[in-house]
DNA sequence: GCTCGTAGGGGTACGCCGTACACCTACGAG
DNA sequence: CTCGTAGGTGTACGGCGTACCCCTACGAGC
């Protein structure tokens, strides 16, 4: 009755994700968050109870948009569940400074939910239930978000391979050659690639 | 030449892990890891750079007793590859609450590094090499360190179930109903399940 | 159209944090 | 015994999350 609300969650979720975007997920704060709307601190605190909160709008907004409609029935199901994953990988990978912060929440965004059950209709339309089904959903998540963590604070893979490659020859042979191989493979071949290979042991 | 060193980096690491694993990771900072070595704050900076520092320490210590001496080498690779997940796997669970750190330095610790040279070994052993080899070692760090992850922070499996499992079943069928299936499920099962999915994708 | 209760929003302040800097001092080499 | 060096302390600064208090713009009821 008195005095309307001048802020959307989602208005707050875009100015917070801004920020991370522009100045790395290290800046994001009550205080740069508040400023980049042009508002008090405290002001904040109408609208989430606290900083977690705020981060949980972030995550929210990067996985509302990901795409949870059912794929194409006629492709096998294993192509689509990775249609699936690629789908989901693509929706962080907008917003690389935001990925620890995705993944963190993920379980806890509706996004993140709807995921879970479009993929679990796929691996129930392929005959999994029962125990099956859970370690398999389970066994993709893990996957999926082990993969896009690595791909975007790499070990293996993107700049952290050169320093592994660096490394003590006769200490560590096999890793400095595998580093080195590393820099031919292209990220979504290695992503795919291990996907497929999860799959493949997956079904039947 | 003047006045010796009165700590060990080692030390300065237990010290930090027994802040961490009494209270918490939330509770881990400069000046409570100085406070139990009975020293000021800044003290602490004769041994470390800065606080990152100070979390590679740790998870060096926490990753230094995985036991990454090759597994008997009469059972199959697969087995193998299993027993040395399992060795990261429990020496990550003897600090549940340093989880996060200690999958966020991995690749930084040289028991990570020792952990993936002797996985690569097994895994040359069984006949891979090349992009194959990467692509392997890639998927088996995604899915360890996932799997590993979810379950100390767990949307599946662990406190989570219950909250997924008291979602609106018309809006998520198919997830409350594997909420709920996931109960009967041990976390090792889970763990090992996923895994030998995995594994059976990867070789021949 | 005026009043009034309510909720939006601002300001201040507290106790944390990481850490730069200046200082004192215990020690071992000569 | 002296002296240079490096270990360790204390102080201080800017930033953080947020508790608390206040002012005020607004919409409902008359």
């Amino acid at each position: 009755m008195p005095r309307p609300r001048s802020l959307t969650p989602d208005r707050l979720a875009a100015a917070a994700l801004a920020v991370v975007d522009r100045d790395g997920l290290a800046a994001l704060s009550m205080r740069t968050t508040a400023k980049e709307l042009g508002m008090s601190p405290m002001g904040l605190y109408r609208y989430v109870a606290d900083r977690d909160e705020l981060e949980r709008l972030v995550v929210d907004r990067i996985l509302g948009d990901v795409d949870t409609t059912p794929p194409p029935g006629d492709a096998p199901w294993r192509e689509r569940v990775e249609a699936m994953a690629c789908r989901l990988r693509d929706a962080v990978a907008r917003h690389p400074e935001a990925v620890p912060l995705a993944l963190a929440h993920r379980h806890r965004a509706a996004g993140g939910l709807r995921w879970s059950e479009t993929v679990l209709a796929i691996l129930t339309g392929a005959g999994l239930d029962g125990p099956r089904r859970v370690v398999a959903l389970r066994a993709l998540h893990a996957y999926v978000s082990g993969a896009i963590q690595l791909e975007h604070r790499g070990p293996l893979s993107g700049p952290g391979t050169e320093a592994i490659a660096a490394l003590p020859g006769d200490r560590f042979p096999l890793l400095t050659a595998t580093a080195r191989d590393a820099g031919g493979v292209a990220p979504d071949e290695e992503f795919l690639g291990g996907l497929r290979m999860l799959l493949r042991g997956l079904g039947d």
